[in-house]
DNA sequence: GAAAATAAGTCAACATGGCTGACATAAAAA
DNA sequence: TTTTTATGTCAGCCATGTTGACTTATTTTC
């Protein structure tokens, strides 16, 4: 995979890109979530608790370990969200056919409907950069965010805790 | 910019390919800022602390208002970590010379140390993905990420505080 | 030269979202 | 039957963000 066209880009040059990305990281990273944030202030909801919701809407049916594992804070850390959203009515649980200590989450409609609103503007905004730069940015794109991630995230995001095929 | 070029790529694909990427919009920037958290935690320093060493680093001499300016927080929360850097050695104040209401903000050679420890760190992890990657998909990863920024971030990277010539 | 604006700092209180440790209950697995 | 697992709960701590009010220099403006 490593590239030996590459021929030698200067040592600065290198350096300079390279903190460069670090601080597009950031900045890419703040402006992209704070546009969430304040739609979800306005329902009274936090970033912990839209986590919870994307990854339960993207996940129907996922049981707490899982998403545990996903979201890789402390169950009493979730505990306090997970309840929050569903004393509110954006979340419900049900408990497991096969194996009864489960507690399967779902979004309700109303979660569903923050959802798809709260997704809406994030991929919007993706959608906007995309179509600002070519089809092989895009490509590029995604290929240097897949490279950045640790081993153990790689495995998390090939092996869904649920199948996206066994949910009607 | 936008390109006439891209036919019609199917909705549902264009729709899979903008929540993976905001999957990796967050992984990536976790498996990211991990690694230097652990570091600082072992200084007993917290992802705050480092921004500030930060750009300071990357703007010696910046004052307080235009460092506000980036790290987009309130005075009061830039204080309590900042007070703790100038505290334990990390950062040092000089008053300024035109406006000596200013308190220009320096690195100590331990600041120093640390800022370089912890962005070459950071700098290995895009260093790895870079390499693993061809150079158009690098350019492609900068252009979309420029492409997410707000233009108020834009205007930021745009006009650093400190022009970079002028400091010895 | 007086008044207003600006740069920086401080105190107090509060919210969010992480964490640890200890312990409980039900159900599955060994 | 014992042990392990899935989940939940209480209590308290820490980091880092917020608002609001007020002070002190210094610079700018009228």
């Amino acid at each position: 995979m490593a590239d030996i066209k590459t021929p030698h880009r200067p040592l600065f040059l290198r350096e300079e890109e390279l903190r460069y990305s670090i601080e597009l990281m950031f900045f890419a990273y703040r402006d992209f979530t704070s546009e969430a944030d304040t739609h979800l202030a306005r329902v009274n909801l936090g970033r912990a608790h839209h986590r919870v919701i994307y990854f339960v809407g993207r996940n129907p049916g996922i049981n707490v370990r899982d998403l545990l594992n996903i979201l890789n804070i402390t169950k009493q850390s979730l505990s306090r969200v997970l309840s929050h959203l569903i004393d509110t009515g954006y979340v419900r649980q049900k408990q497991g056919s096969a194996d009864k200590r489960q507690r399967l989450l779902y979004l309700t409609q109303q979660g569903e409907a923050l959802e798809h609103e709260v997704t809406r503007l994030q991929c919007q905004r993706f959608a906007r950069a995309f179509k600002s730069v070519s089809d092989e940015s895009v490509t590029g794109f995604l290929a240097v965010m897949e490279s950045m991630l640790d081993e153990k995230t790689i495995a998390l995001l090939r092996h869904p805790p649920i199948s996206k095929k066994q949910d009607p």
